[in-house]
DNA sequence: GGCTACGCTAAGCGCTCGCTCACCGTCGGC
DNA sequence: GCCGACGGTGAGCGAGCGCTTAGCGTAGCC
């Protein structure tokens, strides 16, 4: 079952949009460096050296440290929303359609752990028309999966009261995945999808 | 309703153990310093500046930057940990139990939101010895939520098929509070406190 | 009133950071 | 065979970092 090249820990990149390789090679770099370390803690030096190139070497594809991050976000960002409405807008019932965005979130984020921890917690030191850019991107993350709850309520297959708070809840609780999962650990993020696509049901009152 | 003192975002700081009082407004200082900016983009100038000192008079009460974030980690821990104990052995249900868990760990987190984040967030930036005690800590914290729900299954008031998987979602779910809470927000800490013991609840089966 | 202890500051050391610049090897087009 | 374009390097600049040190003001004790 296994499919495309593969990298450290097992996680496929596909980072195929950003060319030429060079620049390819030190976003993955950048994402790696970032995931481990923070982009704070993460030097320039350090980025160029993981692609095997001179710290000058960065320069020539990317204006800034910060142009790195940026691009890491975007393209992280577009991902995530891509697997969500994917699910959101399938066929089936609400509860289908959750489930299915629920696990597929929750794969994203565990497999590709390094990105998504990138994505999700390193969005302060981007700067303020980055950052806008990035938060509106967020909010129709946030729109896909209250669309599908809302769904449910309309629909009797949801009992849910709060549904702003219940999504942010359901978000939330996808989104720490990418701080505590261990690719080294007991679980596979299919059984973590599963696991939580069993647990938001619950949250949303299918019985 | 106001009660003690207040201080920025109107919150109440009690770090009333950290002595002397210029060491506990540097420590308050660099509590919020962190919270904003994380911990390696936080310089000792501003925290000094923060706390209207020079830069040197860190060096008077602290050996390092890292041990006040060592500090302020190993406080935050005690007092979380504190709070869950609290709740897990009083008497009751485990349902009561699990509830009053949630609602008071969450309503923590949102309402001294900076000290979490930077308790639940910045533990990567501690050397290896001063992580280790803090994740033990960490354990203890699992430990308490964990009880409670194998209580919960024991007594038939809880549905749990994977209590493991279950405890360390409940604890993502309520952590990550720390990362989105807003307090400008439209929900104070003891409404986020009690929708998320309700969704708990139902994530574990209570009917 | 002299003396010590203590909390604090001004100045600055050594280092590393993000980033720049002058230069170089290679390779396709003519 | 020459040339420009392109992708790369080595060296290093200015700035800001964590942290140190010499010295100063003040409060308490004899």
């Amino acid at each position: 079952m296994s499919t495309a090249q593969e990298t450290t820990g097992g996680e496929v990149e596909p980072w195929e949009e950003v060319t030429p390789d060079a620049a390819r090679r030190l976003l993955v770099a950048a994402v790696e460096a970032f995931a481990e370390r923070g982009y704070h803690a993460t030097t320039t030096r350090d980025i160029a050296g993981r692609a095997g190139m001179s710290p000058a070497a960065l320069y020539i594809h990317y204006k800034t440290k910060e142009e790195l991050l940026h691009r890491i976000s975007r393209i992280g960002h577009d991902r995530a929303l891509d697997i969500l409405r994917t699910a959101a807008r399938r066929e089936g019932s609400a509860t289908e359609r959750l489930a299915d965005a629920v696990s597929s979130f929750v794969r994203w984020h565990a497999g590709r752990r390094t990105t998504a921890r990138v994505v999700q917690y390193e969005l302060d030191a981007l700067g303020p028309e980055a950052r806008a850019e990035i938060v509106a991107l967020r909010r129709q993350v946030d729109a896909e999966v209250r669309g599908i709850i809302e769904d449910g309520v309309a629909s009797g297959e949801f009992d849910v009261p709060d549904v702003k708070g219940t999504t942010l809840a359901v978000l939330s609780l996808c989104i720490d995945v990418a701080r505590w999962f261990d690719v080294n650990g007991p679980r596979t993020p299919e059984e973590v999808g599963a696991l939580y696509a069993d647990l938001v049901l619950r949250m949303v009152g299918v019985r």
